[in-house]
RNA sequence: CGGGAAGUAGCUUAGCUUGGUAGAGCGCUUGGUUUGGGACCAAGAGGUCGCAGGUUCAAAUCCUGUCUUCCCGACCA
């Protein structure tokens, strides 16, 4: 990096990397908490990054068929009863509606954790035939889960996320389906936000409340946590038989839907932050970021100087996201400030550089500093910012792949997951009993069984236990 | 949910032990000088000391309750 003092205003990652993050988020302006415990309110700055995020999701969900639909905040207690594993597993964290202004209601009305069953009681009633399906619908929305502990982005009351929920006439479509979701996640997570995701099928005991399977994308955080980034489940006709989801098929004979649903929500921007963040704050990748390189100009006050970096503006434009600092602060205070909230480039113009027709650049992700002609900067711009995408990728792919090991009984484990935290490959029985004595005396737990493809033989047992090994696992402590 | 710590200006905090006019730095406003890695001078504005009770002539300070935040642990798709 160039010379010069570097002013702390965060806690340096390997000293506290809890406290790195927090620091990170509050400096770098992306959220306040909100007056209740756990709730968080999105800054400009932080919104804007999931509006990024969000429209390139949309995007590819609309391009694979799913049209968006907006339904209900309530839900009614009957409506929730009616899937038992499902409420099982959401109402320990659901917050209740028990008053109407003054009036105590009837029935409590839940804020909904997930919508699951307010669209099976829709489907139930707008499905008839073959020839009404499939049903492929998308919400953005906001939900609310009364979690413990909570983090910014990572865990909080509050959320936003997107929720497909979709109904299809065979077994077969809804699994493609789930499928095709997982990887538009994989896609976005890999080809836009530059996270490089392992994927796979969750375990019986880490699968979602009510499904048949549950797919999911981890990534791997700096400090070797795991983070699900995404989920996409198949429910069978599960759902279907519960809410009485039924369509006449071409022989006229009654049959039951097939469901999935699929979402991924704010905490990508946590995976964004601390897959790529460094100690002087965030770093986003170029597609992501909502300024893509941000104009300095130096010696604003000399003549032509601020006119000559608004030219500039106006030229890069329609090229890239371009933004221009001319507040009053210093060439330093402003320096600092952008790599505070990782715009990916900035560009120095100043008096030397108007004089020898040139500007300076300087990327986020290494620090180099480069001088480039004027005439050649609308070539060079989009060139560094694809370079920067592709080093993001290849630095946090070679990070995890440091950070993974293989264990084939429980000391190796241990020693692993001490001297290097992060994924550990290791082999699996398919007993409960053996993920929960790995969680107790490791505190790890089950991310993924990778697909076919990606399975390894690495022993003939148990990672925990005698029993014949069924499938390659992958662990990790998680978020 | 358990154990610990803390709430004083937008932020970081001093003052509390021993009750008696609430102080600083940063930031903010105005004017001037500055500008290639967080500038300087001058003049200003900004506080129901988290909230609610109690003790007292008098409470930021003592007592009780409550809410929130942080750390550790348990829990968590």
């Amino acid at each position: 990096m160039s010379k010069g003092k570097f002013v702390e205003k965060i806690t340096a990652m390997e000293d506290d990397f809890a406290q790195w993050y927090t620091d990170v988020v509050s400096e770098a302006e992306l959220v306040d908490y909100g007056p209740v415990r756990g709730t968080m309110i999105m800054r400009p700055y932080g919104f804007s990054i999931w509006e990024s995020v969000r429209d390139e999701l949309d995007r590819q969900i609309k391009e694979t068929g799913h049209v968006n639909v907006s339904f209900p905040l309530f839900i009614p207690e009957s409506l929730l009863q009616k899937e038992k594993d499902h409420v099982d597993g959401f109402a320990p964290e659901v917050a209740w509606v028990t008053h109407g202004g003054d009036t105590e209601l009837g029935e409590r009305i839940c804020v909904r954790p997930t919508s699951e069953v307010l669209f099976c009681e829709y489907y139930s009633k707008h499905i008839n035939s073959y020839r009404d399906l499939p049903k492929l619908y998308n919400q953005w929305s906001n939900v609310v889960r009364w979690e413990k502990t909570t983090r910014p982005f990572l865990r909080s009351l509050e959320f936003f996320w997107q929720e497909g929920h979709t109904a299809h006439a065979t077994s077969e479509e809804a699994k493609e389906e789930t499928s095709r979701m997982l990887d538009v996640y994989a896609d976005v997570l890999e080809n836009y936000l530059a996270i490089p995701v392992l994927k796979g099928t969750k375990t019986e005991s880490e699968k979602f409340a009510g499904a048949d399977y549950t797919l999911t994308v981890e990534t791997l955080m700096h400090d070797g946590q795991a983070l699900q980034s995404g989920t996409s489940h198949m429910f069978g006709d599960g759902f279907a038989k519960a809410f009485d989801i039924k369509y006449l098929d071409k022989e006229g004979k009654e049959q039951y839907v097939f469901q999935t649903s699929w979402g991924m929500t704010t905490r990508v921007i946590g995976a964004l932050i601390m897959v790529h963040g460094d100690n002087r704050g965030l770093v986003i990748p170029p597609k992501v970021a909502p300024t893509q390189a941000l104009i300095v100009p130096i010696a604003q006050h000399k003549e032509g100087v601020l006119d000559k970096a608004y030219d500039l503006r106006d030229k890069l434009n329609n090229l890239v996201r371009v933004d221009i600092d001319a507040s009053d602060h210093m060439p330093g205070w402003k320096f600092n400030q952008s790599e505070m909230k990782g715009y990916p480039v900035r560009i120095e113009l100043g008096p030397k550089d108007i004089e020898k027709e040139q500007v300076v650049l300087v990327r986020r992700d290494t620090g180099e500093k480069e001088f480039v002609p004027l005439e050649d900067l609308e070539s060079r711009l989009p060139a560094l910012l694809e370079d920067i995408q592709k080093n993001l990728f290849d630095k946090a792919f070679a990070h995890r792949a440091e950070k993974t090991s293989v264990a084939t009984n429980m000391d190796e484990f241990k020693t692993a997951l001490k001297e290097n935290p992060g994924f550990i490959k290791a082999m699996w029985c398919g007993k409960e009993s053996c993920e929960e004595q790995i969680q107790e005396e490791t505190g790890a737990t089950s991310r993924l069984i990778p697909f076919e493809n990606e399975q390894e033989h690495l022993s003939d047992t148990c990672v925990c236990c005698e029993a014949e090994a069924t499938d390659m696992v992958y662990w990790a402590r998680a978020y």
